[in-house]
DNA sequence: AAAACCTATCGTACATTTGCGATAAGGAAT
DNA sequence: ATTCCTTATCGCAAATGTACGATAGGTTTT
């Protein structure tokens, strides 16, 4: 990305769609958002076990699903509950429908 | 990306679900797969004259859509006329709303 | 054959993404 | 208060992505 994209106007809805798009453009996240839709709900550590990855690359994965809207982490000391944010999602399924119907 | 991401094995739904969402990552190719939904099918220079980008740039993104198998480009001389790959884009379409009906 | 037109590709610059280990930050348990 | 457990963040390295201008390639027209 460089200067010109920054004064580029996009309507909204390609912008969120293409956001959202962004979240789910890696496998990672995807299996990480397939677990959450399989268990509702799910702690860091249990994806720590499922996935071949070390625990920082998991946590900064689940951040950008968080950045996104996608997630959301519940304080369950000393863990993290996080799942899937229902009002987001919607949403995201919604753009995607539309774009693929027509 | 680094050496680890190659070694790890995801479904086969997974990554081709994390391929086609990485082709949609893009502002740019979100309008312009919008733009090729209104026409039907439409010339490279149809777009450089919609989106305010070099020609190099948009021959780029319409490169990663191709290779991502959501368009695909006819000869008609001296132009190229790009339309939606109908096939995958009903494939790409199915992962999703598989993906997000939970 | 030359000129004109349209598009792809090359080379470059810079930004972003992905991954890791090490470390910090927080509450819980001893 | 110290230790333990869990997760986030930092700092780094390598790979990818995005944009541009310049150039090449291929057809049509002159």
């Amino acid at each position: 990305m460089k200067r010109t994209l920054e004064n580029i106007k996009y309507k909204k809805n390609t912008e969120e769609l293409a956001l959202f798009a962004k979240a789910l453009a890696h496998p990672t996240r995807i299996a990480i958002l397939r677990h959450l839709e399989n268990q509702t709900c799910c702690y860091t550590g249990d994806l720590v076990d499922v996935l071949p990855l070390a625990q920082s690359t998991i946590s900064q994965h689940l951040k950008e699903l968080k950045n996104a809207g996608l997630i959301q982490g519940e304080l369950k000391p000393p863990k993290i509950k996080y799942c899937i944010n229902q009002e987001n999602w919607e949403k995201a399924k919604n753009l995607f429908v539309n774009f693929f119907e027509k």
